[in-house]
DNA sequence: CATTCAGTTGACAACGTTGTCCAGGCCCTA
DNA sequence: TAGGGCCTGGACAACGTTGTCAACTGAATG
C-alpha cells in the first residue's frame, strides 16, 4: 500500500469486537472468548446469549489480534520463481494442501529469478511473521536469512539448494537425470549430442549440464564446446542456439533440452526441420505423448517435491529438531519416440 | 494450526522489538519507531545509534502488531479453483504483479470446486482481514459474504460471476466464444457437433453450453440431446462421452471441448481414432500448435482476467464507490487445423 | 534576560485478542 | 450451618506497534 492515509472511521471497516458482543450480551469479554474458541466454562445459556449477539452483528474474530497476541500466524510463506510456469503448479498445489492440513494459510510470491526481489519477498513474509517459509531459491546467497533462522523462522528450500547457509533441502535429482537422458540418446545411437540448458548459476541448470557432461564421459565420447549452450530460456536464445548445433560443422543428431521451457522451444524447432533430431527434454510436458513423436521426457514429480518440502517444513514447526537434511527426489525416465529416434545419417 | 500449545518463550522464536532496541540504543520507544518507518524528526546522530543497535539484535518489525495498530493488512486473498491448473497460473501471477505494484502481499487458495471450502476459505482470509478478496467462485450463492463487503473488505469475483449478491465481476465472454467456436464448425461443413462440457451448475459451462446451442440455432440446425455431454471432466468421463458420441446412431462429425481439461482428454482420445473428426477446445494449451493437426481453441487471455479484476480491486481500495460493475472480456478463435477439418462422410 | 520557536524526544494510550487469576455462587458433605 | 470444592464469569495485563501530545533542548529574537 503505498500510502495507508489514517481514516480511522474505516479501520476494518468498523467491524464489530468482542467488546461490543459482549456489551450486546450483557457478558464479559472474555466470556465472548471463550464461545468464539470454543473452550469449556460457559452455561448454554450464556452461550446462546453470546451467540446469538455474535449473529446479530455480524461478528468474526479478527485474527491480526489474536496472532498478536498468540505468536503464531498459523500461515507459511511460498516463495517460487514463476507463479505462472505450470511446473509449480503442482508443487504450489501439494504445498497448499499440507498447509491446510495443518490449519495454515498460504501467501504466495514469485522471485521473477531475481535475487533481489527473492530476498525482498522473504523478508516481508519474515516481517509478517509467518510460522515457516518454503523457498526455490533465486538467489545464490542466503545468509540474509541467518538471523530469521535464528529467531525460529523455519525455512526448507525446494528445487535448488540455499546458497551459503544451512538449511532444509528437497531436490530433485537433476544430476542423475540428466545423465540417465544423455545415456538414453547414447543407446540409441547418438554419438554428436547437443545440450541446451538455462544459466549455470542456477544451480539445477548446473547439475544437469554435469549429467550430461557424465554421461559422455561414461561413454567415453568427448562433448564439444560447439554442442553445449547456457542462458536465457526466451525462445529466440533457444531458437538460435539450436539453430547452430544443427547447422555447424559437426552437426548433433541428437539434443538434450535443460527444462519444460527449453524443451518447449526445441519442440518448435525441430519440428520445421527436414531432417529427424533426436530430443529428450528435463521435465514433463502436458500432451508431451500426443506429439509426433512423443516427447521422450525425464519427469520430475513437482508434486511430491511441495509435498515432502512442506512436509519437512511442518515437522519442524513441531518442533523437530534435527540437523538439516538434503533429500533427492529420483527422477523418472518416460520414452515416448522423441528420443529413440536413430542418429541420421546422409 | 491443530493446537498450538503456549510456548510462550517461543512466541516468534523471541525476537527482538522496538522496546529492546530502545533499550540498546538508549533512547525511546517512539524514536525506534520513527527510524524503522522513515519518519522526520531524528537527528542524524539519533538514527545512527537506532540503525546500529538494529543491525546487531537483528530486529525485524513485527508487521502483525503494525497491522493491527494500523488496520490495514497489506494483503488480498485469492481463491481460485485449483493452483495447479494451468490455466490459473498466469491469473494467479498477473494478480500477484498488480498486489505487488501496491505493497500488497498475495494469500492463495484453492477451493478445489468444493463452495464449503470455498466459503471456509473466504472466511478465514476475512478473518485475516485481508483488504479485499478475489475470487473464482466455486458455489452459486455468495449471501455469506454479505456482512464481511458490508464491512469494507473489497471483492471482485472473476471468471465467474457471484451468486445471489451485486458485486464486481470479470469475465471472459463465454458465450460469444463458444458460439464463435462452434459456428466455426459449421462453417467448415459440419452438421452434426458435439458438445463436452463441465457440469451446468458452473456459471462458464452453462454460459459455454448455450453459446454451442445459439451457434447451432443461428444455422437452423437441430441440436441432439445424444450429442451433448454435461459433467465431470474427469478423463474416464470425458472418454466415455466422447466414444459414445462418435459411435451412436448420428454419429458427430465434429467436437466442442468445453474447457482446458476436456480438451486434452478429447485429443487422446480423437488421436486413437481412425477417421478425422474436428475439434475445437475452449482455453489455449500450451503446445496446441505442434500437435497433429494443430489444435483449433478459443482462447481467454487468463492474465488480462487477472489484472482486470486486481485493477477494480485496488481501484476499490483506493476508495471508488461506483455501483459493481460486470466486465466482459472478448475470447479469440485460434485456427490450427483440428477445427478446420471438413466432416467427415462415408 | 525573558520569550518564542522550531526541532527532537519520549510517555502513554490504543488497536482486539487471549492468559491469568480471583470472586462469587452453587452444591455437597460433615 | 459451616466448610470445602467446583463451576461460571469477569477484571486486568499483555502482545508489539503507531498516533497523540506534551516536554524538553538550544537558538534566535525582543
Amino acid at each position: 500500500m503505498a500510502e495507508t492515509e489514517s481514516r480511522p472511521e474505516l479501520r476494518y471497516g468498523n467491524r464489530p469486537t468482542m467488546k461490543d458482543v459482549a456489551a450486546r450480551a450483557g457478558v464479559g469479554l472474555k466470556t465472548v472468548s471463550r464461545v468464539v474458541n470454543g473452550e469449556p466454562g460457559v452455561t448454554p445459556d450464556t452461550e446462546q446469549r453470546v451467540q446469538e449477539a455474535i449473529e446479530a452483528l455480524g461478528f468474526r474474530r479478527n485474527d491480526s489480534a489474536r496472532v498478536l497476541r498468540k505468536g503464531r500466524t498459523a500461515s507459511i510463506g511460498l516463495v517460487l520463481e514463476d507463479l505462472a510456469d505450470p511446473f509449480y503448479g503442482p508443487l504450489n498445489r501439494a504445498v497448499e494442501e499440507v498447509a491446510r492440513a495443518h490449519g495454515a494459510l498460504l501467501i504466495n510470491g514469485s522471485s521473477a529469478e531475481d535475487p533481489a526481489r527473492e530476498q525482498e519477498l522473504v523478508l516481508a513474509l519474515c516481517a509478517r511473521r509467518v510460522d515457516g517459509l518454503i523457498v526455490i531459491p533465486a538467489g545464490d546467497d542466503h545468509r540474509y536469512l541467518e538471523p530469521e533462522i535464528a529467531a525460529g523462522v523455519a525455512t526448507v528450500f525446494v528445487d535448488r539448494p540455499a546458497g551459503r547457509i544451512d538449511a532444509d533441502v528437497v531436490l530433485s535429482d537433476s544430476f542423475g537425470g540428466a545423465r540417465e537422458g544423455v545415456a538414453h540418446l547414447i543407446a540409441h545411437g547418438h554419438r554428436r549430442i547437443g545440450f541446451i540448458g538455462d544459466q549455470p548459476r542456477i544451480h539445477t541448470a548446473a547439475e544437469r549440464l554435469r549429467g550430461y557432461y557424465a554421461a559422455m564421459e561414461d561413454a567415453g565420447l568427448a562433448a564439444d564446446d560447439a554442442w553445449v549452450s547456457l542462458g536465457s530460456t526466451a525462445p529466440e536464445r533457444v531458437r538460435d542456439a539450436v539453430t547452430a548445433m544443427l547447422d555447424g560443422p559437426e552437426p548433433v543428431t541428437a539434443v538434450f533440452a535443460g527444462n519444460n521451457r527449453v524443451t518447449v522451444t526445441v519442440v518448435r524447432v525441430l519440428a520445421g526441420r527436414e531432417r529427424p533430431v533426436a530430443l529428450v527434454g528435463f521435465d514433463d510436458i502436458e500432451l508431451a505423448d500426443l506429439l509426433q513423436p512423443g516427447l521422450t521426457v525425464v519427469a520430475q514429480d513437482a508434486a511430491r517435491l511441495g509435498r515432502a518440502a512442506a512436509d519437512r517444513l511442518f515437522r519442524r514447526l513441531d518442533g523437530a529438531n534435527d540437523a538439516p537434511a538434503r533429500t533427492e527426489l529420483p527422477t523418472r525416465l518416460i520414452a515416448r519416440g522423441s528420443g529413440e529416434i536413430p542418429p541420421w545419417t546422409p
